[in-house]
RNA sequence: GGGCGAAUAGCUCAGCUGGUCCAGAGCGCCUGCCUUACACGCAGGAUGUCGGGGGUUCGAAUCCCUCUUCGCCCACCA
């Protein structure tokens, strides 16, 4: 910031940000330095796809992290926020998908190696957007890293993990029921199909009995299925249906005849009793077909039309020319009329179920059975447990160290291979010539076997197939470069719940199976961002928050102090899509807050040098004794400690809304609000002790800008620099403060005395509607000694209020009001005719009251003969010495009544 | 269906290891102030059966049980 410029009364965050977040990139301020000497510090950031544009949610969670990060950088940490981007196989092909569509033409029209193209095309010109969006909010990443898991270096860590899982015989070829998306044209794995529940119906059908003799009826959600059913089985211990096991039925509309069988799948109770068995299209009834032998007809299309080309002639003839090519719902809902007209629908119940969605398009998925390549899971899942339990990574909130643990016990192996052109292809060629497979690190040229000619797998890894590596792959490996030796493992892992399967634990499984190190001690999972009716802030439902909106209009710190403040551990943050001004105020009004203390601290202390201003403060405590230390500053330094130990706490237990809010409440309600009007007569020249008061006063703001600037980075950065009186100064790389072992109980008692006087004071001439320029008289009996001294070391604060005409004793005579001062002391404010006698007494008559209501229920207490016996002494002892001033501070309050002459 | 969490002021939430912070904050609201840093401010003020019921304890917003409501995670009853 310029010298030249004057500080404005209102703070404007756009003149300052973008120039400061320029300058902390151009002296490489957030690229780590190994010969720092500092022990490494590091986060890798969950990569935002290349598809996406800055969010709330990426806002959140790109302050929780910077939070960390810039503290552990301040504490001298050689700190490392690597950041990246995901190439997002299904988002992106369908975003590039959809701008074929607009130009009339498909990825199929294109081809295969010209649709790659236009993604990596499409990639290379929006694709680091996001990253430049998360620069506006200061994010402190070390950009000279930044990685993306489609580069050369990633998909050479890719490629390696997949051979190595192959010759550990760790990967497979699966031939099962899996979750296929209709729309993307792709399998799923099972975290990528979403449970939704939905109302749906039960339709309860009639297969009649081949040889005419009834019928049995089953009961189904999904009717279209039926011409894949290759048998009706029923559960071998459901004695009254034993007789037609072996009998056969008639499929209808199909016209076959398939076999009613026993198997122990079944469920009792359940529907008709009676089970269809599609074994291509659903995952139980595979398991049944296989067990007895049954073929499993494909009748579904990948597009999910009836009727699949590539099984015409084996299930072809199943599906009547009338359905072929028929949308599944559809067709649902004509064989469904068509079974009416056949008589053999017999009823259709409403039915509440679960149904699974593709997680990227939310069509509903459709079992299907397909060859897909799958990754064990069981090895790694039990290492993971192990490692839980040993205390190698511990999650944040705990709870969901518990929803890991249950995951991991009920894992199925993972489904690793997409139908998809974008991604990294999968390493596996084939011999058709010998009818083999294998993978390769390196293409191969021919059979090794037979020299003839090899074609590779068509299909793509899973997207996160490729982010599960982040936290090693980033840094290099599988070479053994300098940055794995040193950043790897990681610290803090800071993502959202939501992806807590997906990524998270197999990131815990890859780190430990290939590097043999959990990736991450910490897992620091935050809340979701949401609006006022809790609804998670989407795209489609349109209430959204644009994070650049709230920077533009209040700045990036406005935004990250409304954000952490209110992140409570293991809460969501509900924002008004509607009203941005009331969701961000609060950051707004403080960073305001804190630019105008700074205005008046920078104001009276700009120009003096760093020693004069650590001189009375920072160095050992008898260069500032108490004899040139006042009671404020003594106060002031007392609080400012617990502070800084507070708030270090705070942010060492991820506790980020108490590591926000306690800096804010120090400098509002303790600097702002006291301290500095305690000491403006000394700012002024008005009283002794100038010199010590503005050392203070900037060792306190210097001190609070270091406990903010993780939070706010911008705003404490311009105002550390003026402090500093110099544009090369920077807070960024710290220090952080140390407490200065001023914490004083006395001088806060002392203090604490003042301002109950000053708001006794206070409150009586508010209620008396006493002008703000209208002077009156107070006095005043103290009760000890020391309540003297504090008053007369801080007497302007009072006499701003009331002149004080007396220390030693509360005129109970005249028009005035009386109130109760800790301690025994109380306070006279005389107020002449603007006394109204009636209001007093009511006031004086409200305060005996609760009083006496208190008293009485300690008395209680003190004569219970339990609470005396079983209660800690220390806790007795307490209410004992409440007893005792509770009941002079009633007596006190009779005495004024009385002499109001209150009824 | 299984597991878990939460219910505190009009709104959004704090209240961490049961004993006054007579139950707190921010926003909103009411009253008075443009007091020499700040009206994005200052001072004063109102508002709560701490979801209902029961229990443990000398003592419960805080621990236990139960009911109600909301939320999260998991799930192959067609």
């Amino acid at each position: 910031m310029p010298e030249t410029t004057e500080l404005s009364p209102q703070y404007s965050p756009a003149a300052i940000e973008s120039a400061l977040y320029a300058e902390w990139l151009a002296r490489g301020l957030f690229t780590p330095d190994p010969d720092s000497g500092g022990k490494p510090f590091v986060v890798v950031m969950p990569p935002p796809n290349v598809t996406d544009k800055l969010h709330t949610g990426h806002g959140l969670n790109a302050t929780v992290q910077d939070v960390i990060v810039r503290f552990e950088r301040m504490r001298g940490r050689d700190a490392l926020w690597l950041p990246g981007t995901d190439h997002a196989g299904i988002a992106t092909q369908n975003v590039v998908e959809r701008l074929l569509t607009k130009e009339g033409t498909t990825r199929f029209d294109l081809g295969r190696e010209a649709f790659v193209r236009r993604v990596e095309a499409f990639v290379a010109e929006t694709g680091s957007t996001i990253l430049v969006q998360l620069q506006a909010i200061g994010a402190s990443c070390d950009w000279t890293r930044t990685a993306y898991t489609l580069s050369p270096a990633l998909s050479r860590a890719v490629r390696e993990v997949f051979v190595r899982l192959w010759e550990e015989g760790l990967i497979y070829r699966g031939h099962r029921v899996i979750h296929w998306c209709p729309r993307c044209l792709t399998s799923l794995s099972d975290e990528e199909a979403e449970h939704a529940e939905r109302d749906g119906h039960l339709y309860h059908i009639r297969y009649p009995l081949a040889d005419g003799s009834g019928h049995v009826t089953v009961a189904t959600t999904r009717p279209e299925t039926m011409l894949g059913d290759v048998a009706v089985a029923v559960n071998p211990a459901d004695q009254e249906k034993q007789r037609f096991v072996g009998r056969m039925v008639t499929l209808p509309i199909a016209e076959i005849a398939i076999p009613i069988i026993a198997d122990e799948g079944v469920e009792l109770g359940f529907g008709t009793g009676f089970l269809k068995i599609t074994p291509a299209h659903d995952p139980d009834d595979f398991e049944i077909g296989r067990r007895h032998g049954l073929p499993a007809p494909v009748i579904l299309a990948p597009d999910a039309t009836l009727g699949d080309a590539s099984l015409e002639g084996k299930a072809g003839g199943r599906v009547p020319p009338e359905l072929f090519g028929m949308d599944r719902f559809e067709a649902r809902r004509v064989m469904v009329e068509q079974l009416k007209q056949l008589k053999l629908l017999e009823k259709i119940e409403p039915h509440r179920h679960a149904i699974r969605h593709c997680y990227r398009c939310d069509t509903i998925v459709e079992p299907r059975l397909s060859d897909q390549w799958f990754v064990k899971m069981k090895p790694f899942a039990d290492d993971a447990l192990r490692a839980h339990r040993e205390g190698q990574v511990r999650f944040i909130p705990e709870r969901r160290g518990d929803e890991f643990n249950q995951w991991l016990e009920n894992i199925r192996d993972w489904n690793i291979s997409r139908q998809l052109w974008w991604g990294h292809r999968i390493p596996v060629w084939y011999c058709d010539a010998c009818r083999t497979s294998k993978a390769y690190r390196e293409d191969p040229k021919a059979c090794e076997r037979c020299a003839g000619p090899l074609r590779q797998d068509e299909d793509v890894l899973d997207t996160w197939f490729s982010s599960w590596l982040w936290p090693f792959s980033t840094l290099g490996w599988p070479e053994q470069t300098a940055d794995l030796a040193r950043y790897y493992p990681t610290d803090v892992l800071v993502t959202a719940p939501e992806i807590l399967f997906f990524w998270v634990a197999r990131m815990i499984f890859a780190g430990m199976h290939f590097m043999g190190r959990m990736p991450f001690h910490t897992v620091y999972l935050h809340g979701t961002v949401r609006d006022t009716q809790h609804r998670k802030m989407s795209k489609s439902l349109g209430n959204g928050i644009d994070p650049l909106d709230v920077v533009r209009l209040y700045g990036a710190d406005a935004l990250r102090f409304t954000v952490t403040n209110g992140l409570a551990v293991g809460t969501d943050i509900i924002l008004d899509p509607n009203d941005l001004e009331a969701s961000f105020a609060s950051g707004r009004n403080f960073a305001n807050k804190l630019w105008n203390v700074g205005r008046l601290v920078l104001g009276h202390v700009e120009g003096m040098s760093a020693d004069d201003r650590r001189l009375w403060t920072v160095d050992s405590r008898q260069s500032a004794t108490n004899s040139t230390l006042s009671l404020a500053d003594r106060w002031i330094l007392s609080k400012l400690d617990r502070c800084v130990r507070e708030t270090t706490e705070h942010l060492e237990r991820f506790r980020l809304n108490d590591a926000t809010g306690t800096p804010y409440h120090f400098l509002w309600d303790d600097f702002a609000d006291w301290y500095l009007e305690a000491i403006k007569p000394r700012l002024y020249g008005e009283e002794e002790g100038g010199e010590v008061a503005r050392a203070v006063a900037a060792h306190c703001f210097d001190t609070v800008l270091r406990l903010l600037h993780p939070v706010m980075p911008f705003i404490t950065e311009a105002l550390h620099r003026r402090l500093e009186g110099g544009a090369d100064a920077t807070i960024v790389t710290g220090p952080w403060p140390a407490p200065g072992g001023r914490e004083d109980p006395v001088a806060e008692q002392h203090f604490a005395f003042v301002q109950a006087t000053v708001d006794a004071v206070r409150a009586i001439r508010a209620d008396a509607n006493v002008k703000p320029n209208q002077a009156v008289a107070a006095s005043i009996a103290v009760a000890e000694a020391w309540q003297r001294t504090a008053l007369e070391a801080e007497h302007s604060m009072i006499a701003r209020l009331a002149r004080i005409s007396s220390l030693d004793h509360a005129p109970s005579a005249g028009p005035g009001a009386h109130a109760v001062l800790p301690g025994g002391a109380s306070l006279f404010v005389a107020l002449g005719d603007a006394i109204d006698v009636g209001r007093e007494c009511a006031r004086l008559g409200e305060e005996l009251a609760r009083l006496e209501k208190q008293l009485a229920a300690l008395d209680a207490k003190l004569a219970n003969e339990k609470f005396l016996a079983k209660a800690p002494p220390e806790v007795v002892a307490t209410e004992r010495e409440k007893k005792a001033s509770w009941t002079e501070k009633t007596s006190v309050l009779r005495a004024k009544l009385k002499s109001l002459g209150c009824a």
